[in-house]
DNA sequence: GACCAGGCACATC
DNA sequence: GATGTGCATGGT
């Protein structure tokens, strides 16, 4: 039988098991937005390869980002793959962020997470749920918790089987109404899960070595 | 050579 | 609302 958790002592098991994991690997905040569309889909050691390329022609700016021409940033970040979608994607975000934000991402404190959530949902084409919570919390230091593929496939592992068929906000809300609302926490606690799930053998059903063997997630 | 990786938009039913 | 498909590289 297995021990049933419910969220909070789920991350202080992953936090005593795991340690702190420093996220998210950037050097700033325009930085992290850029990564954060680049890693869709895509192992992040290929991102970093596209970063690199990026940062080496000094594009890491919201000005630059926003004003390159298509063909230069697909050929630069042709290493993180899908690189047709993603130069469109880099460009539609930094454009909009020049424009209803500002040049750096400082400006970005003139508005609400709420409201900011929402705008970049309805009118960034390319920033769906996860990147733009990822945006939101690591690069703009806002509490939302991201939820992705590596948080299903442990909920579905650990007691909550319907995860992976949950929608998107119904997860989030789950974690954000079981958690106090501390940017910091949410923080640690998806690199965390995302730790947890790169540890366990993805195609296997389950993993002998996983950190949380035994324990039943009640959400 | 198959499978996978820190999604998303769009078409179709 | 649910399901299927295209997008693409590099590591295991």
């Amino acid at each position: 039988m297995a021990r049933r958790v419910n969220p909070a002592e789920l991350y202080n098991i992953l936090f005593e098991r795991l340690g702190p994991q420093h996220w998210w690997p950037a050097d700033s905040p325009e930085e992290v937005m850029l990564g954060a569309i680049l890693t869709q889909n895509t192992a992040w050691r290929n991102v970093e390869t596209a970063i690199a390329n990026l940062k080496e022609r000094g594009l890491l700016s919201v000005a630059a980002l926003a004003s390159a021409r298509k063909n230069t940033l697909a050929s630069l970040m042709r290493p993180a793959g899908y690189y047709n979608v993603k130069a469109d994607r880099v460009r539609n975000y930094f454009r909009w962020f020049l424009a209803e934000i500002g040049p750096d991402a400082s400006h970005a404190q003139n508005f609400a997470t709420g409201v900011l959530r929402r705008r970049m949902l309805a009118e960034i084409s390319g920033t769906g749920p996860e990147t733009a919570d990822s945006i939101l919390l690591y690069a703009l230091d806002r509490p939302v918790f991201v939820i992705d593929a590596y948080t299903r496939r442990i909920l579905s592992r650990h007691g909550v089987k319907a995860a992976g068929s949950m929608k998107y906000d119904e997860l989030r809300l789950a974690f954000q109404s079981a958690l106090p609302r501390h940017t910091g926490l949410f923080n640690e606690y998806h690199a965390l899960l995302v730790r947890c799930g790169k540890l366990c053998n993805t195609r296997a059903p389950s993993c002998s070595a996983c950190p949380l063997d035994g324990l039943a997630v009640k959400l």
